[in-house]
DNA sequence: CAAGAGTTCTTTGTAGACAATGATAATTAT
DNA sequence: ATAATTATCATTGTCTACAAAGAACTCTTG
């Protein structure tokens, strides 16, 4: 077994991407033996890679009763959007002060991704492609105190935006071209090095995000009378 | 071996105490196997310990090459300096809003201890009460996504204390004193509910300690010239 | 004498088997 | 019939032994 190594490393990957594209449910269990012959390796490397994610916060160790996705509730999602905008500002104003050229390279090979994902209305791709950027830009900010909040953040970011993103709605077409558009104005300040710029920008793009999200949980009520036919609304 | 669990757990705060107090130096590497039989476990599940407390920032793992615990460097106190006084205060604002009665019985627990160790001048004592505190502080804000950042600042805060703590510098009598009457301050504005008061106090608090720091970090230059005796002013 | 390659040895990483704990289902007693 | 208790089962947790990778040392060669 010469490659358990690599098969460590992507197990980890890969569990990171089921988890952020909900491929595994919030909340879901997992089993160990099954994960354990689904990346050929045995249980102890596995646990040890189900620890470090537990460490990193997307699952969620509970003692003698098994591993969790970590769960969202609507607890967390208050705690996220009191903590977002500032971490995400810090951390945007950090990366213009810090970034490397090499890393704004990777910044935009990772914009070139999300704006595929965007026009072929991938919706995982997308998820994942805007997870990518910014962390990208985290890795930026170089700041080992800031950025487990960060990657923590983008966790829950990633999976509120896979519950409620619908590639068809007109409505959120024109907030996907705006979103793209930000990015594009992340990646000229950070490489101008403007930390205002960019703090503030990080703010704009948050309510941008912040108000998809509300538009999903709480939606305007529905207005037929009883009787009449729903199906064509799909508030769902 | 029915009481391994036991094992484990006590396994993970000795480790957490050794690092905080600096008994195992920033940079240090561990030996797995002289582990295992320190705290009589196989080496799997001490491996799973290390992991985790690798993901919570105490120790660094090296992929073939063994574990370290977490460095610093001065770009780490420079992060340090950068991160600490937003996240201080956004957590103080947080538990001001959140914090349970429990939990401010907690607190004052732990500012007794604070004290004592103090007044005995027990330094590692002392510094591991003072990361008690703080850390009950995040608990109250009840925040996943603050947390991670708080329990990292406070790894680093705790080591950095220990470096330089002096409890015979008659200078440095006086700012303890202040730090504990600051600590009365947050059980006093958190049990109040004074969100905005406990965020204020947090800078303030944050501030004291900076001086400190800084004092240590660049102190005054010595004055004697070439051939005096250098041994009374310990500059060290 | 210095530099490089080969070999040995220490240390990390993994596998498979065993023990123990928590969950589930069945049985018994009220 | 329902509730409690016990027994069985599935699953987690751990241990010993083995394999492989890295580090250090030695031996050889320029």
């Amino acid at each position: 077994m010469a490659e358990t190594r690599a098969r460590k490393t992507a197990s980890i990957e890969d569990l990171r991407r089921r988890v952020l594209t909900q491929a595994l449910a919030p909340g879901a269990y997992l089993d160990e033996v099954q994960l354990a012959e689904h990346y050929a390796m045995s249980r102890p490397p596995l646990r040890e890679v189900l620890r470090q994610l537990a460490g990193e916060g997307y699952l969620e160790l509970h003692e003698g009763r098994g591993v969790q996705v970590a769960p969202m509730t609507h607890k967390t999602l208050r705690n996220f959007f009191t903590s977002a905008p500032m971490i995400y500002a810090a951390i945007s104003r950090l990366a213009a002060e810090h970034a490397s050229t090499a890393q704004i390279m990777q910044l935009k090979d990772a914009q070139v991704l999300f704006r595929k994902a965007i026009r072929d209305c991938e919706t995982a791709a997308r998820a994942l492609a805007n997870e990518r950027f910014h962390a990208i830009i985290g890795e930026m900010a170089d700041n080992e105190y800031l950025t487990p909040s960060l990657r923590r953040l983008l966790i829950d970011h990633t999976r509120i935006s896979m519950t409620f993103y619908n590639p068809r709605s007109t409505v959120l077409a024109d907030q996907r071209m705006q979103a793209v558009a930000q990015h594009d104005g992340f990646i000229a300040l950070i490489e101008a090095g403007d930390a205002d710029g960019a703090a503030a920008l990080a703010v704009d793009h948050w309510e941008l995000s912040r108000t998809e999200i509300e538009r999903f949980v709480a939606p305007v009520g529905l207005q037929e009378t009883l009787g009449q036919d729903l199906k064509s609304r799909g508030a769902s």
